[in-house]
RNA sequence: GCCGAUGUAGCUCAGCUGGCCAGAGCUACUGAUUUGUAAUCAGUGGGUCGGGGGUUCGAAUCCCUCCAUCGGCUCCA
């Protein structure tokens, strides 16, 4: 017998060599029938696997993340099963599950697929899936591994082979379907009651552009049609939220072709957003101790020389203007810039640290594909700063760039976020990294213990560190799951060196600055589309375009609003006045569509009393108010911080 | 940049098995109406059917090419 526990802590006794399937039978059927793989020691593996010692049980369903990631690892298996149906011959790469369902990458030997054959796929996975067919899994030797898939004349699963080793290969099999696969898998087909083959896509071997393009397919499948219903019902949703549409209807952006791809003009509504950030930002700033300055959106080829982007990053640069001989390129960063700056005066220690702040315009020439509405651009603003300080002051100095990523946070209502900590790999140094190991083991040391400190949730990723120093990410999800890198984090000793930045210490002495990049509010072009999508076009007062739409009842109340309009511009409230001659429900029917917080609807009562009638979006009719009741509360809501 | 899809009026879309002057709703403009909490009525205007080339007696519709956008891949110092 063997002791078995459980998640609650209960230990049973079992047969040596049960398996998780029956141990969940012992339970009940019901959750029998539930149970999609199990957790064993931690590790999950099929739920059929005999258990043979004394071990942790986590039975896992759909309700687990590792439920579903089984499920759909499994899926992918089916529509493979169910292409090679169709497609005979067919090659497969890779079949892995990913956030929402599943793909596999598939070599079609020069035939064409199209979004119409989806359905017929579909209609074969679901038939293969009613056959309940078991998935098998097999320990198989590397050999005859190989000569299975070399007989079969898949040169992808081959080449899989050849990369692990004789010993660790496992065979699964479900109906006439065997494929490589380390596991684990649901117990058969027939959980798999609902299939939806979302999209084609084109995606290289390994990822890597040099390999050959495979057509990659993309599903989802649910245990019921119930929740695959509820998960397109979701993506519907998310489409109305999305930051294109919305930007289009509420009249925030819009591209031309004339002016060019990813150059995005900036209407008056998104006018009106960008100046609410930027005073946010430049309060904070101050607050904070910076300094603002400005610089040129070009400067000359000797400068990204000095600064090491040319000749590496001259293809992510548009492409140089000459002039008298000389070639100028457009910025794609303002760093270079704001060295300049620090080292226009001499400096010393007491100047430290000192903290340079610009919204800067930089542009980057994005590959095409990579342009992504307003999210991914090639002209954008950037919420930058640098701050240069002496490595005594770099913790603080650090630990102060973080809490003000919280009080942004904060105010956004920005709660689900993670910091990514990119390190650098020692072995790398000299080659992909700076060979300054000390500065390194120092800087990543000063950054990790702020993140502990600061309790910030975030996730270590070995050898991801820039060329010149340890970095953060901020990836943030908006409410319809897209997620992003909103901001970027990063030290820097390698451009200090080349600028040949100093300052005199205590002994008049030259030292190097260390250099803190931070961009919490990343770009505009990014963090308004985060904020469309976040808010879903109902902006609060404080950032709402137009705050205020006065909605006269007739003709003869024009002037009562036209008076009110004045007096609010002079108490800087954004407002505007409907002096249509249409019925007040239209009005306010169109102020709603256009999302603007406050309507106010002026009549005979409300002119008589010098009142207003308040109406908020969303929420409906809110009684009247004295015109200065009303306009401080507006202002106390417009209030940043 | 690569694979695939899409591109008709300011917006949303119909027309696309090739064939009368390319349509609708909303918007805009003009007039009437003077209105009390989500669409007043009438009239008018508005389109190189993404650009270019080709096939054809005839192209929004078929073919080629370029551009842009979208879904991915790759990339994001």
């Amino acid at each position: 017998m063997i002791n078995i526990s459980f998640p609650d802590g209960s230990i049973r006794q079992f047969e040596k060599g049960t398996n998780a399937l029956d141990i969940a039978k012992s339970i009940s059927e019901g959750l029998a029938r539930k149970v999609l793989a199990a957790k064993v020691n931690g590790k999950v593996t099929d739920a059929s696997r005999p258990i043979d010692q004394d071990a942790s049980l986590v039975l896992l369903t759909w309700d687990d993340a590792e439920g579903k990631e089984t499920f759909w690892h499994s899926s992918a298996h089916l529509m493979a099963e169910a292409l090679e149906a169709i497609y005979p011959g067919i090659k497969f790469g890779y079949g892995p599950p990913v956030d929402n369902g599943f793909y596999y990458d598939v070599d079609l030997g020069g035939r064409e697929i199209s979004q119409d054959d989806l359905k017929k796929i579909e209609s074969k996975i679901s038939e293969l899936a009613a056959k309940n067919s078991p998935y098998l899994r097999t320990e198989i030797s590397k050999e005859a591994a190989l000569n299975y898939f070399t007989e079969k004349g898949d040169e992808y699963k081959v080449e899989t082979i050849h990369e692990l080793n004789d010993g660790e290969i496992t065979f699964y099999r479900q109906g006439n379907f065997t494929d490589l696969c380390r596991g684990p898998h649901i117990p058969h087909t027939g959980f798999i009651k609902a299939v939806k083959l979302m999209n084609i896509a084109g995606a290289y071997w390994k990822g890597d552009e040099k390999n050959k393009q495979l057509t990659r397919i993309y599903g989802i499948t649910f245990p019921k049609q119930k929740e695959l219903d509820e998960y397109l019902q979701l993506l519907e949703e998310a489409k109305k939220r999305d930051h294109r549409k919305i930007g289009k209807e509420l009249e925030i952006f819009v591209f031309d072709d004339d002016v060019g791809p990813g150059l995005p003009l900036w209407l008056p509504n998104g006018g009106a957003i960008i100046e609410q950030l930027e005073n946010l930002a430049k309060k904070t700033e101050e607050e904070a101790g910076y300094y603002r300055v400005k610089s040129p959106h070009i400067a000359k080829e000797s400068m990204y020389l000095t600064s090491g982007h040319l000749p590496y990053y001259a293809e992510s640069m548009f492409p140089p203007m000459e002039m008298d001989g000389t070639k100028y390129y457009l910025k794609a960063m303002n760093c270079p810039h704001h060295h300049k700056i620090f080292s226009a005066t001499p400096k010393s220690y007491k100047d430290l640290p000192l903290r340079l702040a610009e919204y800067g315009t930089c542009y980057r020439y994005e590959q095409s594909g990579e342009l992504f509405g307003i999210m991914r651009v090639r002209s954008m603003n950037m919420n930058d700063a640098h701050i240069y300080c002496t490595e005594e002051q770099f913790e603080s100095e650090f630990q102060a760039v973080n809490e003000m990523y919280l009080k942004y946070f904060k105010i956004f209502g920005i709660d689900k976020y993670v910091m990514r900590f990119s390190t650098h790999d020692p072995a790398k140094r000299g080659q992909k990294y700076l060979d300054m190991p000390e500065l390194w083991m120092k800087t990543e040391d000063m950054v990790r213990n702020v993140l502990i400190r600061s309790k910030i949730p975030y996730i270590e990723v070995p050898d991801e560190a820039a060329f010149y120093g340890p970095k953060i990410d901020v990836q943030i999800w908006s409410v319809i799951g897209r997620e992003f890198t909103l901001a970027t984090n990063q030290v820097d000793f390698g451009q200090p060196k080349r600028f040949g930045l100093t300052f005199k210490n205590k002994n008049n002495q030259d030292e190097m600055p260390l250099v803190i990049h931070r961009a919490p509010l990343g770009t505009h072009e990014r963090f308004i589309g985060f904020l469309i999508e976040h808010y879903g076009g109902n902006f609060p007062v404080w950032l709402a375009p137009r705050q205020v739409s006065l909605l006269p009842i007739s003709d003869r109340h024009l002037d009562y609003a036209k008076r009110l309009e004045a007096l609010f511009r002079k108490q800087r409230i954004r407002v505007e006045l409907d002096d249509r001659s249409e019925k007040i429900g239209r009005k306010i029917r169109d102020a709603e569509m256009k999302k603007i917080p406050y309507m106010l609807v002026l009549g005979d009562k409300e002119e008589q009393e010098s009142k207003v009638s308040v109406r908020k979006h969303g929420e409906g009719d809110k009684g009247q108010q004295t015109i200065e009741a009303f306009m401080e509360q507006v202002k106390n809501e417009s209030a940043i911080d």
